[in-house]
DNA sequence: ATATGTGCAAATCCTTTGCATAGAA
DNA sequence: TTCTATGCAAAGGATTTGCACATAT
């Protein structure tokens, strides 16, 4: 699936994001399809099609991002952050020998009773993870 | 609630782990009640207490304990590692401003529905943090 | 013009490692 | 003894930061 610079600009511009070159060139790399990726990764693969572009810039857009809501950051294993391009509500599954992950969609999770949330507090968010094991 | 060391040497030797003083010491402090520490937490605890013990020996320790079964280690935000003292099954809430995490009991959460693992994979555990924020 | 983004290298923080010494079986 | 644990300092890896330069409005 390939996404329009032109959607990408107003995606970026609805979220208060100024579509620069670098911004742009990431969004469109991660926002291609729903997965995750390391910023490893994302600057490997920039650098691999020929981008200049310095691991800082890499991480301030990835922060940018997460923070205007335009991708999602998962604290997968406290090794190294992921980055989901996917901001729709939905869980994972994790292989816990490849650390590989895969989206579920959230109709595939269907939760009977859930604690209300302390006096004065409020839901922010529900990470699930479920840890697979090769048989 | 205090443990007695006897317990103390009991449980580890039945988890497979050598009960050396300084092992001993962070099991205390750990499984003194259900709790959630960072192994920098644990290091300033013992030496508060006037423990001579080395960073190296805690981190040693901790990541034993959590391979033996004796803790479990949380990924909760990636920043560093949390080492739960509780074993048993169970969830957590997480304050996203000051990173507190509050045990949730396994029967406060019910799932109704969970997606079956993919083909050659079985279930290795489930982890769900439910964040919360400030009204 | 003025504010904001980018690149580079150095700095930071958490965690692991190498190796010599100390302790357990 | 022989094996394993501990302490220390140094190494390692992911992420952030300071600052000069470049780019956007």
């Amino acid at each position: 699936m390939h996404v329009r610079p032109v959607t990408l600009v107003e995606r970026l511009k609805k979220n208060g994001v100024l579509p620069t070159a670098q911004r742009l060139r990431i969004a469109a790399l991660l926002l291609a399809s729903p997965q995750h990726l390391t910023a490893e990764q994302i600057l490997c693969r920039l650098r691999e099609g020929g981008m200049r572009i310095s691991k800082a810039t890499v991480y301030n857009t990835l922060n940018l991002f997460a923070a205007k809501g335009v991708i999602r950051q998962l604290a997968v294993d406290g090794d190294r952050a992921w980055f989901d391009s996917n901001t729709e509500p939905h869980y994972h599954f994790q292989d816990i020998e490849t650390g590989a992950l895969t989206d579920l969609a959230p109709q595939e999770v269907r939760f009977d009773r859930l604690p209300s949330p302390p006096p004065g507090m409020e839901y922010a968010g529900v990470e699930l993870f479920i840890r697979l094991r090769r048989v």
